[in-house]
DNA sequence: AGATCATAATTGTCCGACAATCAGACAATC
DNA sequence: GATTGTCTGATTGTCGGACAATTATGATCT
């Protein structure tokens, strides 16, 4: 009958507002923002409730301060940022790697076969060498689980695609922990990995979508297993600590 | 030789402090925070301080109110608030419709797939339902495109993933305003969405993976289709209010 | 022009204040 | 007994002002 009728706090409408601005690119991406007593002058309000609402857009990425700098500047928010939130909220909402690994087996195959089909020079050779450095020598677990993320990164950059980029990215995110267990507790892991990059890449230079498509699903199955095998359980929450 | 020595602001130390103990689960799901007060007195800082970081989580969805009252509660953040932050920065870095069909095209026949494999009975009564209601008479667009919403919203919840649930809420959100435009401009949309939809609907019913993963795909296609005839350009970027 | 320094502007943090509103307790009414 | 009115204290939203630390700016010197 009646709907409850809202008086949203000022410095939420204060945030919205600007929001709106940063979407429809009316403050263009690099742009400062004025400064706090200006923007509390403009909307007339208190200096404190402004902070509020930046605060607000702060988080979510659309405002973000130069290295050592004061002004706050429009920003778009980095792939990397975004996946955090995303991980964060799949962590909390109870994911577990049987989960992640379905979705991996997804879409990791998909983003290999339009990077086969897409890629550009340069982005098969930083793929190249990123497999190579992971070849090359032994290196301790974390280094191994960051070159890992990288690969799977420059396939997804290879792809050209900004949704793959977006869905990529956390669920790299989410197994790197447990990658690192595995190639701590597995001996063979190694040059499973390497094998499976070597083949990716070679595909992705023929620009053969099949193949790459393969190799990745292969891939993918292979970390399944080597989860298994390293005793973590399927059904374990991600985002646990677990060693 | 030195790196610069972060003096991280305190209205930042402390949202993470806040976090971590969300993230930890210190702070329990539905538990109410300590009035700002109380948390000015056991950080040592001031209430405005507190009240940037809490700012500062609340737009992250860690921190929400309940309608109508004044204590914030922990909670996790919702699929549907993440996916906001996901296609608001989808937007912004220029993904178009290209870009979101091709991923669709990747995720919804598995994610339907899945679906057809563990859909519980409920689950399936309320595809069901949706769809039928989508069938039965000419609602105008918006309806129209809500309960399209809601069907595969629907189809995600049935796949019992929740990643798959965090990846298929932004493309929805993403191509709703412009099916409005299909639905508007094609009289013989509603029909096509309709019949696959029936389609998905007995497929999943049958527990038939194959079958639910093939009308799924020409369901998108379908829609990409759709999407030229409407005379709009594939490479429009999302985000775009263009009618 | 380029380096140097004083000055103004800006942010981070604090304090105190007040109206609005919400949660409970308690009394009054039907 | 259940609903309604009233009071009180707690809490949030917003405000004004303040000050130290840091950064930007412009004048000055070489």
């Amino acid at each position: 009958m009646f709907q409850p009728l809202v008086h949203a706090p000022a410095y939420l409408r204060l945030s919205e507002e600007i929001r709106e601005r940063i979407l429809d690119r009316r403050l263009r991406d690099g742009e400062a923002l004025p400064t706090e007593t200006e923007l509390a002058r403009q909307f007339g309000v208190n200096r404190s409730t402004v902070r509020e609402a930046l605060r607000n857009l702060q988080s979510g990425g659309l405002l973000s301060r130069r290295a050592g700098s004061k002004r706050l500047i429009v920003g778009r928010p980095t792939m990397a940022a975004v996946a955090g939130g995303l991980s964060q909220a799949l962590a909390l909402h109870d994911a577990c790697f049987k989960d992640v690994l379905e979705a991996l087996l997804t879409v990791e195959p998909a983003i290999a076969e339009a990077a086969a089909q897409r890629r550009s020079g340069a982005q098969f050779a930083s793929l190249r060498r990123i497999a190579e450095a992971f070849d090359e020598q032994p290196h301790p677990a974390p280094e191994a689980v960051g070159l890992v993320g990288r690969f799977f990164r420059g396939v997804g950059v290879a792809a050209g695609n900004p949704v793959y980029l977006m869905v990529n990215e956390p669920l790299v995110q989410l197994i790197e922990p447990s990658l690192a267990i595995i190639i701590d507790r597995l001996p063979q892991a190694r040059a499973r990995i390497a094998g499976a990059q070597r083949a990716m890449v070679e595909a992705i230079g023929r620009k053969d979508r099949e193949a790459a498509g393969t190799w990745m699903r292969r891939h993918v199955q292979d970390f399944r297993r080597g989860f298994e095998q390293a005793g973590l359980p399927l059904d374990m929450r991600v985002g646990e600590d677990r060693g």
